[in-house]
DNA sequence: GTAGACCTGTGTCCTGGTCACAGGTCAACT
DNA sequence: AGTTGACCTGTGACCAGGACACAGGTCTAC
């Protein structure tokens, strides 16, 4: 199986498919006669596992620890425990974040409507964008 | 001013200026004895708009055109209300994506819960991670 | 004069891929 | 054969928005 055939048949594109294999997480053999790299059916399998992952919100890195432990034979469970914990705090603060940030844009918008475009100044660029700043 | 007073004053790191600096935002004058750059009362202005901008959204690049059409002499307020627009809808996208991998996690970490570690198998990794993406 | 704290510019690295590019492969056609 | 053209491949550069490492300059105290 080659690069294109393992991407369609795990439905992510063929440089989602190079980028694991370049970072180790898939080591396909080498045809020597056209230098193309085969999968074999344990790529496939693994590509699955790190899709799975990835949509659980490990990083690429926390994946590779977790590859690691596995491949030497240890239950990677206690890790991926500890792990999604510190991910989920990341992401609830982020969420936080972005919740935020939605607001603010909401009310800048809404504050808008009422007022004019104005030319730049010597010592203002945007009025919306600094006057908003200001009185927020 | 230099680097570190300007970054003070403005409350971020000296990388943060320097960063605007290389992009050419701010266009301090270099001193001749010793290679330093130096930054006047504008930059400290253009820099602060900067910061005001990031806070609503805007990316560099929306800011760097916002800052061109204002060097020009323009009203940049046409464009600042396009682009929030735009970045208002990708906020809002990231923000209900972020809502379901949270919602995803939390519901993975409860799953666990009950469920006990174990140690990877031919076909299978991480049992935690595999089993809760199958269900889900 | 010099020790040491602080400051500076330049260059590299980070995530998680995406894109550009030059060249290889293969079937269909002349 | 030869060749056209579609598709496929690997390698390397690039993206945002800075953070970090490093070598060397500056400045004050002694």
């Amino acid at each position: 199986m080659r690069v294109n055939q393992l991407a369609n048949e795990t439905g992510v594109s063929v440089d989602t498919v190079r980028y694991y294999t370049r970072i180790g997480f898939l080591k396909p053999t080498k045809n020597p006669s056209n230098g193309y790299k085969e999968y074999c059916a344990k790529e496939k399998r693994r590509m699955r596992f790190i899709l799975s992952a990835r949509q659980l919100g490990f990083s690429v890195s926390d994946i590779a620890e977790i590859l690691d432990t596995a491949d030497q034979g240890e239950s990677p469970c206690p890790l991926a425990r500890r792990l999604i914990q510190k991910r989920l705090e990341e992401n609830e603060k982020g969420f936080q974040d972005s919740q935020r940030l939605r607001q603010r844009m909401y009310s800048a918008v809404r504050d808008w409507e009422t007022k004019p475009d104005r030319a730049p100044t010597g010592n203002m660029i945007c009025h919306l964008i600094e006057e908003f700043s200001e009185s927020g």
